[in-house]
DNA sequence: GGTGATTTGTGCGTATGTATT
DNA sequence: TAATACATACGCACAAATCAC
């Protein structure tokens, strides 16, 4: 490939950058097997080291490439992992408890003989206006912070949140500084606030360098974030922020009739 | 500050990203006015221009920042559009087509004030394996695929791609330059195929160059893609993968019952 | 409408550090 | 230990876009 820069052409690293994003779709080095080293790059295409670097910079920010210190550079692998965060009960009668519909993670991990574990925290911080706007809570006011930091197979895998004020928190085992047995919606059942409904907000952005280091997670690589509102009788209970690296994760939902959709999905890759 | 790098500290780009990150996050370059040109960083950090550009860098594929040509550096700005992807009929019967459900997006654009129009087109391809694993086709079969540009103000929204299979398509208005009035639910309902119940897979990646051109996104932006597959009383009947710019748009659901959830979850922005 | 100053974008060269093999 | 390969850092020159005049 000639990738020398004429009149109204794209710069030569982002020519280069297409020219190997070609290949690699292309499927040379598949697997395993590194790319040309850098100094390989720069004799194949007649340009600076520089220019090299700039054009894997892009696909690296893609998410295409990783890069590694001292032993090249390689495709990177996408397997990801299927979570069911809603189930529609099957015609259920309003009023009816969410709670055995959100949780089908744990079983569908263990069934795909993956090993689940997790650290928890329980945190009384002051809430954001995230937070206090969704929970109608003054601003700054303080909230009980549970937050779970979720390991599949020893790799960090998610981290969630959940914030409750601290109204309803108090005389629960929410205030304990442990999971509670039979999840946290037990808990706030038990105090009289059984949640019925919720809202799902969903967005994607990049992490911030903290993230990026506890998930392990290169540049070129976004968070998936989900915000549920968990929703009672009286009003909106709590709020729960889950975040996963996107590059191996998929949020599911299943909507409507439930038998229908049983089988649907079930793709492990893409890309 | 002193970025000078001793033993066992960061590099200096990084270093420097992290002081004009916290600089940032002090607020300090609100709304539009630009960050110190990269001459005036050298000097002001007593590093070489590549150590600045690098730094900056961080921040761009982070999407905190965005850099013109010709104009300076700016901060991004963060103004985000809900979509409503999702409503739960309340306590809806099994059977009930989820058609109204899931088109609450044009009233909620027109009754936010903004021009919401689009581009149309029809085409018949040979299936991705995504698609075809889901519509449970043979590989590379061919199907329907009917594609639309959503502009939101102008201003590039979503692509919204639905693959039918040819089987179901023929005979219908879904064979049709045009968009079918009413929704191609309409038209499929029509041919005997009422879409009862749906599972939205939901991942983010970050875009192709040709995705990033279209979506106007710069580098530190990425995708939001639902990928629905509709399925109806015999099987799946299309799958639609829709294509969301992450810094502008946020997907919501509303689960369970219906009345506690109205005035969740209205808020502009975030970070 | 054009010109020049400013600012980011592209491209080259070189040297040295650090992780891996 | 030595060789290899990516990471960091400096310097320079010119291109292209924007804006003020």
């Amino acid at each position: 490939m000639n990738i020398s820069r004429g009149a109204g052409q794209a710069p030569k690293y982002q020519r280069l950058a297409a020219d190997l994003r070609r290949r690699i779709m292309d499927g040379e080095w598949q697997g395993g097997v590194p790319l040309p080293v850098e100094g390989e790059l720069e004799s194949q295409y007649g340009v600076a080291r520089n220019t090299v670097r700039l054009a894997v910079d892009v696909l690296v920010n893609e998410g295409l490439l990783v890069r590694i210190q001292g032993k090249g550079t390689y495709l990177k692998d996408h397997s990801v992992v299927d979570h069911h965060v809603y189930r529609a009960p099957n015609g259920a009668a309003p009023g009816t408890p969410l709670g055995a519909a959100t949780s089908v993670y744990v079983e569908e991990a263990q069934a795909a003989g993956r090993k689940l574990t997790s650290d928890f925290q329980m945190l009384i911080v002051r809430a954001t206006t995230d937070i206090t706007e969704r929970l109608r809570l003054a601003p700054g006011e303080a909230v009980v912070l549970r937050r779970v930091l979720r390991y599949l197979d020893g790799e960090p895998w998610s981290v969630e949140e959940s914030h409750y004020p601290v109204r309803l928190a108090a005389a629960t085992a929410l205030m304990d500084p442990d999971p509670v047995p039979g999840g946290d919606e037990a808990a706030l059942a038990e105090a009289g606030h059984v949640e019925t409904a919720c809202v799902d907000e969903l967005c994607a952005r990049m992490p911030n360098p903290e993230e990026a280091r506890w998930f392990q997670a290169g540049p070129g690589v976004p968070l998936l974030v989900q915000l549920r509102t968990g929703v009672a009788q009286a009003g909106p209970v709590r709020v729960t922020e889950t975040r996963y690296c996107a590059d191996r994760n998929r949020l599911v939902y299943s909507l409507g009739g439930l038998e229908s959709t049983a089988s649907v999905g079930r793709v492990p890759a893409q890309r």
